[in-house]
DNA sequence: AGTTTTGTTGATTGACGAGTCAATAAACTT
DNA sequence: AAGTTTATTGACTCGTCAATCAACAAAACT
């Protein structure tokens, strides 16, 4: 009984499976079969739809991405001032809708998969030059000649945070990401006097 | 021609090869037939002298931590007051030794394990909780209340950096690391007038 | 009514790789 | 000299898995 229109939503399903199994599994080793099974199809099907597995990886990244891409604008627009903006941007990244355990466990394979698939690395550099020049913008105006370091450092903390809650196990903490972030934040505007 | 003693260079040479293959490719998935190739030996005998391919990962995990921990040790032992310490930390922690391209690949490489394997976990946790200890009992003095979250920051800190620096290919940048995390020291320290 | 397009899967192929085994050989032991 | 232990490997087994194929079903188009 196969109704039309199918394509978008099994394409949907195999996404969100994807990303399920990478967490759960916590590695790249994740076989499509799984994969197809917690979509409720074929694997078989699952290769009709993707050409291949990497493709299934790289649209469950790209997924992700746009997500918190879409997120971090959002709350960009909400915020007036320079440092709501790297606050907007902090309580972005731990959101509760980013910050889960399968986005998480997710995050650490697309790090390993950006060092073999070309593609994926890409994907993230996009990522990582976003963030990277979204948070420059706000922090010029609070700290000024420190913005370029304060960004890079602020960006690596936000990836180590991730990487950190990743190995943890159990349910984030998304509360206490951002107030680890966001010490770092008001601890640097204390400290210019 | 077998000389006898073997046992322990083969096995040095095996774990050497396997911090190699894993920074090299990136990924678990290397074979047991690369690294023992790359070691000058058979893949038969890999499997002879470490049961599994899970036991040489590990194996190249305890001797990575083992070297840091030295290092971390020896730093410690030389460096007098608080500060000196937390410095000697973060000195240890991307020396030349420890933030070589090959080193930062097999700790992705290991996070990844980690999430798997049991005794991976058990190791990372150890290294976790030493590292976590000693940035306290040096901030401690520095920082009194805070030294909880700014130990905790700087951990995170310190393996973002890790992170960023094993996506980022190209020869490791050890002084821009340390300036890095040793700025978030300095910021902390300024604010506290 | 018949043809094409879309959805779907069980079965199969083909490759690859971990781990085992049997065999060979040199060194030590008695 | 005979027997034991250590070193070493090529060949083999066995399982797994990505990817393909052939076939079937239902909707849409003509």
């Amino acid at each position: 009984m196969p109704k039309l229109g199918m394509e978008p939503i099994r394409k949907a399903a195999l996404v969100n499976a994807t990303i399920v199994e990478l967490g759960r599994s916590g590695s790249l080793d994740v076989t499509v079969s799984q994969i197809a099974k917690r979509a409720g199809m074929s694997s078989a099907l699952a290769h009709h739809y993707f050409g291949s597995k990497e493709d299934m990886f790289l649209a469950a990244m790209r997924h992700i991405l746009s997500l918190y891409g879409a997120e971090v604008r959002g709350a960009l627009a909400l915020a007036s001032g320079p440092e709501q903006r790297v606050r907007a941007i902090l309580a972005a990244s731990f959101s509760a809708s980013n910050f889960r355990r399968e986005t998480i466990g997710a995050w650490l394979n697309f790090w390993v998969l950006s060092q073999t698939v070309p593609e994926a690395r890409r994907l993230h550099g996009i990522y990582q030059r976003r963030l990277s020049s979204n948070l420059r913008s706000c922090l010029r105006p609070l700290v000024g000649d420190r913005a370029e370091i304060v960004a890079t450092g602020m960006g690596a903390l936000i990836d180590g945070i991730y990487l950190r809650e990743a190995l943890r196990g159990g349910t984030p903490d998304s509360a206490g990401a951002v107030k680890l972030a966001l010490d770092h934040l008001l601890v640097e505007l204390a400290a210019r006097t």
